[in-house]
DNA sequence: TAGATTGTTAATCGATTAACAATC
DNA sequence: TAGATTGTTAATCGATTAACAATC
């Protein structure tokens, strides 16, 4: 077992990226892998991922390596607290909608409690699966005394501005947030960052060196 | 004027956010601003500003601050090049017409060249602006020697496995990835990761230390 | 036991912050 | 000139990597 470090931001950012290729090995049958072969897979050095599994207590096999569905379930419970996320959707607009077909059909960990619009023509109409579009005003209503775990944001920064004080003061700590609004709150001495549609790394990284 | 320090991976990151910022500024008719205050606004410290503003040469003025028109032209130029990232878009489905959207509705600094679609159904269908949507297949052919400045890849990861090293091949080396596929390459030293839809930072953050 | 591979401490590296001289 | 604020160097902090003892 061990010492429990805190994980930092830098950890914390690499699970999805750990969870995904441990889930693909779940899927493809392997059952065990070392730290230096994951390390290769994923591009870093066995060093960093055994530092980063043990930031969440010991869950590799002296000798042996790490258990493919001990490190699964592991992650899945730190990414997901096992179960899934409530999740609800605000703006149902173009990315909204796109947003939505990911996140019921592909995504895993994330249940859709309900979406919310401010357009009238919207309001009342139903999502694929019957979900149906509410008043953005009715949102505590609608959650009827659930906190959500995680709020989708796909609306103008304007709106987000002015949205997402309520958000957080309905105790909503979790935010995928497409809508161009920093909206960084700190829990817990993590402070974390938004990530923007545009924002591309690959092309600044490179335009930028060649400048 | 300065070292010419070559910019690090932070900090190009946080160029894109300064873009943001400032971008707003110039709009708003503000003229200069200082390192503490930009600080302020952004959440990071007037140190960070001046050395990040600092590895693309001093365009600041002792003593009295930046000037808001000079910054916007200067970042403007790292970020896009000045004229627009000649793009392409690849994958025609929910979230690629999301994309599509935001792209010549929202973003600046992109301009659409070409859509593809693989889909039998989709090739030969026009998206708002009377831009068609060609066959994958005929990438080169479209492009017509135009190496693209960036791939917006909406299409699922297996697509992406087999599709990147082409891209890669052309010369393209500005990815917007939503494939789920870790397309990471090398260019001159700077490895840049993915972002995926769905690895909710603020979403992580929270949970893991509260466990 | 010998070989392998983890858990964990120590060393290195790099990024952020602080300090201050330069200068507008 | 005095005040302000940058540009830049030095100090600190934190993350990554290396090394190795523990142990399967």
């Amino acid at each position: 077992m061990s010492t429990q470090n805190k994980a930092s931001l830098p950890v914390i950012r690499r699970l999805p990226k750990y969870y995904r290729y441990i889930s693909d090995m779940k899927k493809n049958g392997v059952t065990k892998i070392s730290s230096s072969e994951l390390a290769r897979m994923m591009g870093t050095t066995a060093s960093q991922v055994r530092q980063d599994f043990n930031c969440f207590g010991g869950f590799g096999q002296q000798g042996i390596g790490y258990q493919i569905d001990v490190l699964w379930e592991e992650i899945n419970h730190l990414l997901f607290h096992d179960g899934k996320l409530n999740t609800i959707l605000i703006g149902t607009g173009r990315l909204g909608r796109a947003i939505f077909g990911y996140l019921t059909a592909e995504a895993r960990g994330y249940h859709l409690m309900a979406a919310f619009d401010c357009n009238p023509d919207e309001i009342g109409k139903k999502l694929p699966g019957d979900i149906p579009i509410s008043d953005i005003r009715d949102l505590s209503a609608v959650c009827g005394g659930v906190v959500p775990d995680v709020a989708v944001l796909c609306i103008p920064r304007q709106s987000a501005m002015q949205l997402a004080p309520k958000l957080v003061g309905m105790g909503i700590k979790g935010f995928w947030n497409f809508s161009h609004y920093d909206l960084s709150v700190d829990y817990e001495g993590i402070t974390v960052e938004n990530v923007h549609l545009g924002d591309s790394l690959m092309t600044l990284g490179y335009r930028v060196r060649n400048d």
